[in-house]
DNA sequence: TGCCTATTTGGTAAAATAGCCAAATATTAA
DNA sequence: TTAATATTTGGCTATTTTACCAAATAGGCA
């Protein structure tokens, strides 16, 4: 592959990497509902705030959040709402997921409590 | 955040991290067009051909492809399509950071070439 | 059986990631 | 100016990820 189209690939992946933590997850749909500083996702997710501070800086390095300064606050909101149309995507891996999976038990005659 | 909820932002992150690498990235997009075999990918993408495997039990594992043998082959194909509406919403991210470096470019009289 | 092809697996070294603590920075209030 | 608050940055360690090579596995065929 050229090199110039594997950027291309390397660009996405970049974004996409982003996402692919848990906390950065919650963090982004928290944002759905309105902006919120360091302190208030720190509190709902309970990692130091430095950790939180940091998932944020990945976050807005990847163009998918930004902040907002007022006084020594930085509120953070999504700056692209269409990444929200991935859960959804997400959800149905899940549940193709589960269905495999419930298959395989069925064919094993075993059953889900 | 209590441990149940947490360990759903796991799940998610997990399937969202098996698509964080520019050659997954590839992968996916290609298995669009039908399924492929390791040594077709190896020469499209040009790793090891173990580095590929590796690669393909990823995704396979995160559920979003899946393999079929014929004899000492193994066929991959996209088990779930949605997978696909992620690179739009990939591509509107990027262009939204190319419009605001573009921004920032302009407000220093800087234009690109 | 023994060889050839396609793929997977194990081992390893280098690089990236994630979390915490402590220290630095910046803004507001006293 | 000093203190208090909110956030970011630097440093460190532990863990994970990635890529390669070599070896193991499996099917098809002479």
């Amino acid at each position: 592959m050229d090199k110039k189209e594997w950027s291309v690939f390397e660009a996405r992946a970049k974004i996409i990497k982003a996402l692919s933590h848990p906390a950065r997850l919650f963090i982004v749909e928290e944002l759905q509902n309105g902006e919120l500083c360091v302190n208030e996702l720190r509190d709902m997710i309970g990692f130091d705030m430095s950790t939180i501070s940091k998932h944020l800086s990945i976050l807005k390095n990847a163009g998918i959040v930004d902040d907002r300064k007022e006084g020594t606050t930085s509120f953070y909101y999504l700056r692209v709402p269409c990444i929200l149309k991935f859960f959804g995507c997400i959800r149905e891996v899940m549940e193709s997921n589960a269905r495999q999976s419930n298959e395989i038990m069925k064919s094993c005659n075993l059953k889900f409590k």
